[in-house]
DNA sequence: TCCCCTTATCACCGTGTGGTGACATGCATA
DNA sequence: TATGCATGTCACCACACGGTGATAAGGGGA
């Protein structure tokens, strides 16, 4: 899988290769992004010491040393992650001011939609969120509700929803759905009768997304 | 947590209470209730042949033999939740028929945010569609599915949507929606921004599902 | 009565896990 | 040069898991 080391030494001696690198920020690195590739290949199952050791090609005695165990390792993602929403969200500039509260929640909520189809990382905390309540996995969701709420708040601007209407909770339930059934479209081939490995399934969706912000934001 | 034995012996001399009743269909009536029980109270983690074997105050042995193992448990356990998502909805009538689709929609939606909300059972199942892809949970997911759809047909009767709506992709993610919000909130007490423990919040979310089905059913 | 089949229990194996203590080694400083 | 500390490595523990083979105990039919 990793493949090729870190350095091209030729191990053929065998139990000389030793203090690998001597370097704690390296180490340290290396075994947050062994975490991170685990939570995003295998998800939340299957994340432990000895794993994330094994992942990162290094004892897992540094993991109780540098991070304090599993719950420090999980707080220090959680900070990495949050920065990774950042990027993926605010560097995502809406750039083009919209017209209405209506249009802009149109075009965030279809771009929605595709960072979650196509990050798996996003789909894994979203993920966790839904399925662990310890503390450290909190503070990563915490992290995760800032950064997309950041987001939106910079889209929208000095954008206002229509009077009477309650655009937090009607902006939950489009994010809740969005994120629902993308998730589901992972495990499942077919998500309330829709047919989610096909490509045409998608564009309904789009479609109803669309239909769904019009349908409360545009209203008459 | 269970209390009552099944049958009221007592087993003061220890050691010596074997072959506690030797009637397999109740045995494996103890396991399946078992396997639902810790299915409920604890999710998909912690689900095994140790821990249902316990539950049930039974030999782990008599999964393998009755069951042929953990998988098999599953596919009897799915049959079982099946007819449970029957007894939920089926027998949930929509009784008076309703006027428009959309009045109808509106309704059901309401009686799904109950649903999930009420029935830590359904909540795992929900769940487990979105974190497990193995067979015999996808063909729990399945039997879910299939109720949850005969509900819909069944109360629809021969309303139709207004043309020019795709119904089955708006009603999927309404339907997600509801389900990821009331997952999410099990866990933690922010959603996006809402008090889940706030009981005025699911009255927002109420609201807002209202709007959203209006939205879309109800266009001019 | 004896026998056999079903039901239930126990003891055990290999493996993986989270977690810890003791040891080796390199680097910088005194 | 010699000491001390940070870094990396190894061996080990107790435990829980999934899974299996052998063995006891009741019950019904011959």
């Amino acid at each position: 899988m990793e493949g090729n080391e870190s350095s091209p030494e030729a191990p053929n001696d065998a139990a000389l290769v030793k203090d690998r690198s001597r370097d704690r920020a390296a180490t340290e690195r290396r075994i947050l992004d062994a975490a991170q590739s685990i939570l995003t290949e295998q998800g939340s199952a299957g994340f432990g010491v000895n794993a994330v050791a094994r992942a990162a090609g290094v004892d897992k005695q540094l993991i109780y040393r540098y991070f304090g165990g599993l719950d420090g390792l999980l707080v220090a993602l959680g900070e990495r992650l949050a920065e990774w929403w950042q990027n993926k969200l605010l560097a995502d500039a809406p750039a083009t001011p919209q017209q209405s509260y209506g249009d802009l929640m149109e075009i965030l909520a279809l771009r929605l939609v595709q960072i979650m189809r196509s990050e798996p990382l996003a789909q894994q905390c979203a993920l966790w969120e839904l399925t662990d309540a310890s503390s450290p996995v909190a503070a990563i969701t915490a992290a995760r509700a800032r950064a997309l709420g950041a987001w939106m708040a910079r889209a929208r601007g000095d954008l206002r929803p229509p009077k009477g209407v309650d655009a937090p909770a009607i902006n939950a339930l489009i994010v809740s759905g969005i994120s629902y059934f993308v998730l589901a479209g992972r495990t499942s081939s077919s998500v309330i009768g829709l047919e989610t490995r096909d490509e045409a399934t998608w564009a309904r969706i789009e479609s109803a997304v669309r239909a769904l912000v019009k349908g409360v934001y545009h209203a008459p």
